[in-house]
DNA sequence: CGCACGATGTAGCCTTGGCTACACTTTGCC
DNA sequence: GGCAAAGTGTAGCCAAGGCTACATCGTGCG
């Protein structure tokens, strides 16, 4: 194989290997994100939130959302008994905050790009978990102007 | 259970699940995406993708390429022959070419919006893959201005 | 008051994507 | 030519996050 080596400088492996990382540690907290917003949500509108109607707003089966908040209770997310409503602990409300808002900001700044409401609200979904604080307020200077 | 219902108006239940269930599905196709990525760029730099390279630049162990290879072939991205160099097919390298001219225009975009370059890279890997054709569109059009 | 139905829980299966440990090929070099 | 090191393959483990099928609990209504 011929071929002489190093031609164009491409991305660096380093970084784009400390990248992928990253976005997988992401990845790991997006469904801790995803709950605890939705649960904040049914709370605020329901008065309580119920596995169904979790499992509804989430798109998932019941069971999947059953075992999956045994993993947020693990990590102490959420306060779950069985047959019962579900609470978010003080550490889950924290979290579906920061989330809301980084999701509004996100959203409002797809919008103020000009992109329709929908498309910008299933966009949103995908990227909010993946925003830097650093872009996330470049986000929100940008829509604000 | 006191509480009257439907307080606030909340984000839909059902657009929310739609924009989940599209996340999801993008999340499936971004190893895919990737790998393909990945491989080009080390065939274009070094004049042939091996497997230990690969591994180093996605950050992960062999073992994990080896594997996701395997999938990647049975779907029709690469072409693999056990201790051979990886080569992409027609729709492998077709999807490596949108690949990467979505992330240059994720990553031009986010530097036009005043974020340094190694954030720039960083938060481009996680949100490139969740980018709309439309919200693509927006983002090249702004970063054109 | 009880029972049927809706809500919740459990068992068990699948795929993906991490990993370590170990086996086998290739290859470069003496 | 042969051997050691580097590269590649394989076995088997784990967790997350999907699912279906079935079992159990709670409750509202007849």
């Amino acid at each position: 194989m011929p071929a002489q080596p190093q031609p164009q400088p491409v991305r660096p492996s380093a970084l784009q290997a400390e990248s992928l990382r990253q976005t997988r540690r992401e990845h790991a907290s997006e469904t801790a994100e995803d709950y605890v917003e939705a649960i904040a949500d049914l709370a605020a509108s329901l008065g309580e939130a119920r596995l169904v109607d979790l499992a509804r707003r989430l798109g998932v089966t019941h069971v999947t959302v059953n075992r999956t908040l045994a993993r947020l209770q693990r990590e102490g997310f959420v306060q779950v008994q069985p047959y019962r409503a579900i609470f978010l602990t003080p550490s889950g409300r924290k979290l579906a905050a920061t989330c809301r808002h980084r999701h509004d900001v996100v959203v409002a700044f797809l919008r103020s790009l000009g992109i329709p409401g929908k498309t910008a609200e299933i966009d949103a979904e995908g990227i909010e978990h993946h925003v830097s604080p650093r872009t996330l307020a470049a986000f929100a200077k940008f829509s604000a102007r």
